[in-house]
DNA sequence: TCATTAAATTGTT
DNA sequence: AACAATTTAATGA
């Protein structure tokens, strides 16, 4: 079985494989397959039936929809070792969402049939998708916590916490390549105010800038800035 | 390895 | 939104 040894490495990162059998590993890793993206390359388009759970190996991913002005807004970002999909593949209806890579990106795939064999099999796995489905709810609505009750450092303190989760990216490395501009689309505030926002946090010592990239030196306090 | 250049990103108005 | 300054990545001697 031929996958890469940054796809193996990205695996041994991941936690859902530990879950499985050695027989369920076996046949999934044999389903996976790469794809390598270049900056603006849409991976997923609006009202298609998903056939694949996307990971990101590197780089970085928009999932965008559009406002009836044709606007287009970000809805989150899916950071490297975060896996995103998995709600368009549990049930069959055209994706309300269109994903995009906002850099140069490697991504893996794990087919809906193998998705689904994996569903239907195993408990662990199951288990392994409603934590990962209730962390990703508890994401959404604190972001909408935020935008309602604070202010926009406030939000962009949100925005990186939740690009540093724990559950849904288990990243080894403590700095993050992000730019302001991709925080900025992402929390919903000019780049500008990003700019400021980040330099407030860094004098309170919670993160670090650095050129594109933002290292979070206290994520306790990141995730309940306020 | 170093210097030069282009591209990306940040900082400021 | 526009512009200048800075950092990185790529190229070639």
């Amino acid at each position: 079985m031929s996958l890469s040894k940054d796809a193996n490495d990205f695996l041994e990162r991941c936690v859902w494989p530990r879950v499985l059998t050695q027989m369920e590993r076996e046949t999934t890793y044999h389903a996976l397959y790469q794809r390598e993206l270049q900056t603006g390359t849409l991976i997923c388009h609006r009202q298609e039936i998903a056939d694949s759970w996307i990971g990101v190996m590197t780089g970085f991913l928009r999932v965008q929809d559009t406002t009836a002005d044709g606007k287009p807004f970000m809805l989150t970002g899916v950071a490297p070792s975060g896996w995103i999909g998995e709600g368009s593949l549990l049930k069959i209806e055209p994706r309300r969402y269109e994903i995009v890579a906002t850099r140069p990106t490697k991504t893996l795939h794990l087919p809906r049939a193998t998705f689904s064999w994996l569903l239907d099999r195993s408990i662990p796995f199951n288990h392994f998708m409603l934590n990962h489905l209730n962390e990703r709810l508890a994401q959404f609505i604190g972001m909408a916590k935020y935008d309602r009750l604070f202010g926009p450092t406030a939000r962009v303190a949100r925005g990186i916490a939740s690009l540093f989760h724990p559950v849904l990216y288990p990243n080894s490395e403590p700095a993050l390549r992000v730019s302001q501009e991709e925080l900025a689309w992402m929390v919903g505030v000019s780049r500008q105010r990003v700019n400021s926002a980040v330099h407030t946090l860094q004098e309170e010592q919670l993160i670090r800038i650095g050129y594109g990239s933002i290292t979070v030196l206290d994520l306790q306090a990141i995730a309940q800035y306020v």
